[in-house]
DNA sequence: AAGTGGTCTAGACCACTTG
DNA sequence: AAGTGGTCTAGACCACTTC
């Protein structure tokens, strides 16, 4: 017999957390108390308090606000890595507020490293894009994206704060044949973490996303760092 | 400017183990030396190194063995789990060897949970499978498999080490039409880091499938329980 | 100025695995 | 029997945020 006695001390104040939650006694986006106040609470030291504070956050329910505390996750946005709908409309039709941020908009040449992701010459120009967008006022995805110019000549003097997707569509009459996607958990590094307002070594959710056109053409590169806590991936497939 | 040496002492190490993986100095499936012995060699204690390794943990890089040490994980296997091939097939592709151990297999009524999630009565027969999955002699895969019984008559008489899907297309003509997935980091429960013989509280990637038949009938419902450091999800997507 | 999270020490005990 | 990982304590200092 396994009485709940026996747990580790760590494991049972994570239960506890997590029924707070579960039972909404922490709503989304609160802040915890303070990790000694919390600590005294449940009879334990600041060590043994972020085991299990910890334990929840890789778990998705809590996050870290650099050096701001332990706040409350809010609630993920459902994401279909498959579909070539846009961000803004998805994360609408999920009755939230989207924002697109362009940080970098750039013409240049592809260089070597994406020359052999995409199989082109490293003097084949490409359009370069670096957005950060949010969900709610929070910020939840760094997007980069590689578009070989061929294709979407003076890219750069469109407005790039919308849909990219929509803009390739109906301005250049754009149409994919396949893409190769791949994803992973990671942790995000200084920077990733900085731009999205979180603490260093929390974990994101990596996808890249390789399109093709009808002759087989790498027409696109895409690379997406997601706040891990902050996405759900469902998919539907065909066939 | 930033120099290394401003680095907290447990990034340094992380860092420094991170090195010895890229460059072979620790070898997969290779096990580390005891924490006292590592932590005296980098001049810290148990509690930082031990912060060192979670993180290469958080990344995929080590494992922990229950009770039994740090390792280097294994080579992940590419997963695209919007194709319906089986594993037994595509592992050897990847020119590994697989492997499936069957745990369940019962002829039962739905139940209330299964009938909401299928859209069928809760007195609606079902098969219930529950497979182990290996990989090079590793266990990697917790496998439940939810078959509308209409659709395949008789298939506990059938060898379930193999592919069911081979099964199912070959013996039973099934064709599917669409399929919901969806997948998420979690933390594996006891019982399956147990099954996966690796430490409590190790991250795994949690993937459901719903699947559909041509009548738009749900006929299949999958949950799979893979160890994070053991898979690696691709997908070619077409359209 | 006070408080907070991030980092770190130097121990300890126990349950379990391994030789 | 010895050694190991898992858990936990009771402190400490610093950089940073908030007031």
């Amino acid at each position: 017999m396994i009485s709940k006695a026996s747990l580790p001390h760590y494991l049972r104040i994570s239960e506890q957390l997590q029924a707070d939650l579960d039972e909404g006694r922490l709503q989304r986006g609160e802040r915890l108390a303070p990790e000694r106040e919390m600590a005294e609470h449940f009879g334990c030291t600041r060590v043994t308090l972020r085991q299990a504070l910890q334990r929840l956050e890789a778990q998705g329910g809590l996050y870290r606000g650099p050096r701001r505390g332990w706040f409350v996750s809010p609630l993920a946005v459902h994401y279909d890595p498959s579909r070539t709908t846009s961000f803004m409309d998805y994360v609408t039709a999920q009755g939230r507020v989207p924002r697109t941020e362009c940080l970098v908009a750039e013409y240049r040449a592809a260089g070597p490293w994406l020359a052999a992701k995409m199989q082109l010459a490293a003097d084949e120009p490409v359009y370069w894009l670096q957005r950060r967008r949010w969900v709610d006022g929070v910020p939840v995805l760094l997007e980069n994206n590689v578009l070989r110019a061929s294709g979407c000549p003076g890219l750069l003097g469109q407005p790039l704060e919308g849909s990219l997707t929509t803009l390739l569509r109906e301005r250049y009459d754009r149409r994919l044949a396949h893409s190769q996607i791949s994803l992973k958990p990671l942790l995000l590094d200084e920077q990733q973490s900085e731009w999205l307002d979180i603490a260093e070594g929390s974990s994101g959710l990596y996808l890249q996303r390789l399109c093709f056109d009808e002759s087989g053409l790498a027409v696109e590169y895409d690379q997406e760092h997601w706040r891990a806590d902050a996405v759900q991936v469902v998919m539907a497939i065909n066939g």
